[in-house]
DNA sequence: TAATATTTTCAAAAAATATTGAAAATATCG
DNA sequence: CGATATTTTCAATATTTTTTGAAAATATTA
């Protein structure tokens, strides 16, 4: 296999593995291309090396930047814009575990939090069993959501405290 | 909010989080609806709650079957197969997270195995920038899997010490 | 075994999601 | 400012995924 091939098998299998994680084909790829580019990428670069269109293009870089994954770089001279993803993979990872505790974790605690209370007046047996497994949920819940709290807030630390001592 | 406002809430709110996480909703309101069932339920039961066909129903049983998260009850007198859910929350999370990790982070460890193997050869600065970020992620994702496989195995050598205990 | 109940399958239909492309909006240049 | 380049939006279209429902297969009873 040569670099191309090996570049495109790369782009392919990211998109399957982001569409079983609720992350649509394009918008990995966008991601494993710019990850790969030796250099920041333009809408059309981008369009022209995955044949997708211009508004499809433009919709999932946006979304990128929201995930804080990719960024604009802006050439001198240049009138375009360019592309480019955060190389540090372990930052990836923790941006998207921080955005989707955002998105998924927190919201279902409160959902919880909100159909346990309004519950806990009528204590007939169904109820107390219903209580009962949703309490072990928001318990397991609480405890994901404080583990990666956790991890995300040690990584940020150790970011921080790397980047201060370049300073100093 | 009465029991069954909460549990419709319950179910509806599962179904959502589900579909963010690449689980079909109906998959994870069928799951749901099991949890907080006080009983094992019925095909025909769980087609009356949800309001969705035969052909779904039993599809989507079948799948949480494979997930190893629901499991068929036989009741003696009764030609109907029941379905119940595993209560235990940590235990549904250690399945699906060993589900997925067979599923998805093996397969793709392989495909960064094979494209960083073929491309070792030529060494120009474009291809040493590639197997970089490749390396990179073949060493995150790595382990990922490694301590996803510890907690999986810990929690399993949890269960079985457990189990023994109460019957020795 | 035949009659009946139950489950499974799967082609067709419906629904949800993603993509296109061209018009509108915005930005940049001289 | 006007001309031109670039980006954004979004209604229409295409694609993918899910769901239905009825026929086929399987299981159970007497």
């Amino acid at each position: 296999m040569n670099l191309n091939e090996a570049k495109q098998q790369f782009i392919q299998s990211w998109g399957v593995l982001g569409s079983s994680w609720g992350i649509n084909r394009t918008m990995a790829q966008i991601h494993a291309l710019l990850l790969i580019a030796p250099e920041a990428l333009n809408a059309d670069e981008i369009m022209e090396a995955l044949q997708i269109s211009r508004g499809n293009a433009n919709m999932n870089i946006r979304e990128l930047i929201n995930w804080g994954i990719v960024e604009k770089v802006l050439k001198p001279g240049d009138r375009k814009e360019y592309f480019s993803a955060e190389k540090d993979i372990w930052k990836v990872a923790m941006r998207i575990m921080k955005e989707r505790k955002k998105r998924e974790l927190d919201p279902m605690i409160t959902v919880i939090e909100q159909i346990k209370s309004v519950d806990e007046n009528k204590k007939d047996a169904e109820t107390k069993a219903f209580i009962d497994t949703i309490s072990q949920i928001q318990k397991f819940a609480k405890q994901a959501d404080s583990a990666l709290g956790g991890l995300i807030k040690a990584d940020e630390n150790w970011f921080t405290g790397t980047l201060l001592k370049l300073f100093k």
